[in-house]
DNA sequence: GATGAATGAGAGTTCATTCAT
DNA sequence: TATGAATGAACTCTCATTCAT
């Protein structure tokens, strides 16, 4: 099964590092976490120091080591679980449920990004670790690529199957076609609120709407009878 | 101008770092540069050492210093330059000049992401240690979002008012979103060449018309009397 | 007298150490003495870490600071018992008992290799570590070479007297040669065990008859009317 | 052949540490490695510090580091050679010049602890550090057990043989016990020197031939008939 | 009596940088 | 111009030791 394949691999990373993933934190334990994450996130993995990493804890430098035993393994110790737990279930499955539900194409793309932007937004400085830290850590990009979406990716497919069916969504792209560009679409919403900020100034609320509807039905002007609402009598028929 | 600020401003973070970055660069100081390009995108420029850059430039170390004066002098002299040379003219006039062309939707924003895949491909490592580093170094992250973007986000913006007069994509999207999602397609097609390459196996040529063809119709399905050959038609009458 | 100034000493050195010598050592702490020897005597005891012998100990490495007080204390309450129970009356009682007999010299020599060669390599491992750690430790070279050597050869030399009038051992060799002359002749026997162990495949008891004789009658050919058995008529006549 | 496989194993070893052990060694260097003979004799290795080191050496820390890479590199820096150039070429050869030349035992033996000990004595601190660490450093031990002893041992072996052959030592004694013995004499006259320095009071000169005259003739008294010079006679005749 | 958690001090090692040649 | 040698500062990591429980 999928699940264990990771936990396995997770497993045998950890041992490498001579970490227990589910040993409780201590309140220490939690500061130097959070101190790392901050960090890692301000200055890369490479950049950021143990000692600073310490001095923000409050805790002594050894303290770390004693715990984690390694850098690398205070870094592990924060992005694998982040991975395991974050990833993995609470990532995938509001996804499922949204798919799951019944309501219009509109809504349920407007729901995917809302979702996955907050998800985004909450974890901003962890998923910048991981993303940045798996470009150079090979063990992560694995995780990433191999674990994570490998794993999940017949399940999702399953899902923009039956989407298809529905005819809720075109049959005529592939699968990967409609993955990759939802999640580009809440890249999109993340490029316009970063680096486009200067231009927009709606409310997020409604940004997410324009890239919805973006996405939904695309940059060229649909015949007016076309409208969603008559698409959505038409699927009913 | 906008040119010239981007300038003044390159001059001036150039002259901080004791840096000549018109002088014509030696045999052995190209050696540097493409090991040091190398190995910033393989190890991050925290991550990577003098030592072993030099070492793969075959050059010793102190040459390095000789010539850039500081790794980070190194870093810069990489960077700013690409971005003046590759970012800005390169990156932007063929985008402007496609689109300038008069063609169907489709095949504009095919060419787009045809030609923008090609310069990513092509500058895969400046690319990676620019988006990276401008994480980490404040004067890349304005170099990019204040020289870069704002500086010619009116011009692209331009563009796409012509492009909505001209009935070609909708007048209904604020111009941000439009770029958002161009952008965002393009990295709709990396993401799914590189980490949905498990899933595809069309050519490449086929998979740009798909993710073009998403951008441009959109998820949903449409009534089979607008398919692209008709809206053409509309568009001229 | 000898015996009381030794025992003052090592009073002295453990009341600095804050040590109890003649406390009964719990089942615990036996076991850190003796993971203490093991690890000392095989990594010396500068290599070893209170971590490690703590680890084989079984026991938390607090322990053995709640008992020794210190690295060095440990070191101390191993080695100051060895030599004075092991080293001093041990080690001399059976020695003079050995000179004392009516034998040949052959045999008492035969005898003295054995008895110190099983002494020896019952206590192996804390030999190497009283020797190894006195070259680096003042107060354990002290204690070997004033309060064990010192304290010890004007009773051994006495024995050298009496064999030397007693015409069993030459009298024109100074005691101090013959007494390292004995000592050397175990140092050759454990030499040719350890490290010419590839050449010789003889039993050890015979090896030990070698190096009595060689001891006893010397490198040089003896004429053949001066046998050991005869010499044995001569003594006794 | 014997001398290729001992260059071959300790090319091999050099290696693994990253050494040049021909590189020709500046001021500074000879400066490092003497200060490094001197403290890890004076503390052992594992008790000695680079940073002391260092500071008796008068350089920077990472000066050592630059040139041997790590402690352990400027242990076997030290060691190696040593072994190579001490052991093996000027401790063998003076030491089968001796066994080769015609003269009667007492010379020979006198000669060999007086050529022995002067190299000893000379090279005391280097001496101690190859014994003491060849306890605690596998490679050590088994360099100087495989490839020194080993590898010289037959050589050595050949000479005893011919002595015995000319009747000029006993021929009843195995060759491992003669070689072990006349080690043994050594350390016999270095024992006498150091720890029982209190009791002889003869010029280093007499104390040597005590010790060869005891190795010769053994240690019971010999028929007055038998003398040395009469030996000489024999042997001639 | 025994221990898990914590730590100050310092160890070995690396790194960017300088300088004489 | 190019470099081998050298280094101060900082880094990761270890170690003996303490202390609250």
């Amino acid at each position: 099964m999928t699940k264990n394949d990771w936990e396995q691999w997770v497993q045998y990373i950890a041992e490498q590092y001579d970490l227990d993933l589910n040993k409780k934190q201590t309140a220490k334990q939690k500061q130097i976490l959070e101190a790392a994450i901050h960090i890692f996130s301000e200055k890369g993995y490479s950049g950021a120091t143990t000692s600073e990493i310490a001095k923000k804890a409050q805790v002594a430098e050894a303290t770390i080591f004693k715990h984690y035993h390694s850098k690398k393994g205070l870094l592990l110790r924060l992005v694998l679980p982040a991975i395991s737990k974050v990833v993995a279930p609470f990532v995938l499955k509001p996804l499922f449920a949204i798919l799951e539900e019944e309501k219009p194409a509109e809504k349920i793309v407007e729901d995917l990004i809302k979702d996955r932007v907050e998800l985004i937004e909450k974890n901003q400085k962890l998923i910048r670790v991981i993303l940045v830290e798996s470009l150079y850590h090979p063990e992560l990009k694995e995780a990433l690529v191999n674990h994570v979406l490998k794993a999940n990716a017949p399940e999702v497919a399953k899902r923009v199957q039956r989407l298809k069916e529905q005819g809720i969504i075109r049959a005529d792209l592939p699968d990967y076609v409609v993955i990759s560009g939802l999640i580009s679409t809440v890249l999109a919403y993340l490029i316009s609120t970063n680096l486009f900020a200067f231009m927009g100034t709606e409310s997020d609320e409604q940004k997410i709407k324009y890239f919805a509807d973006l996405f939904i039905n695309g940059i060229v002007p649909r015949s007016t009878d076309l409208r969603p609402a008559e698409r959505e009598e038409r699927r009913e028929s």
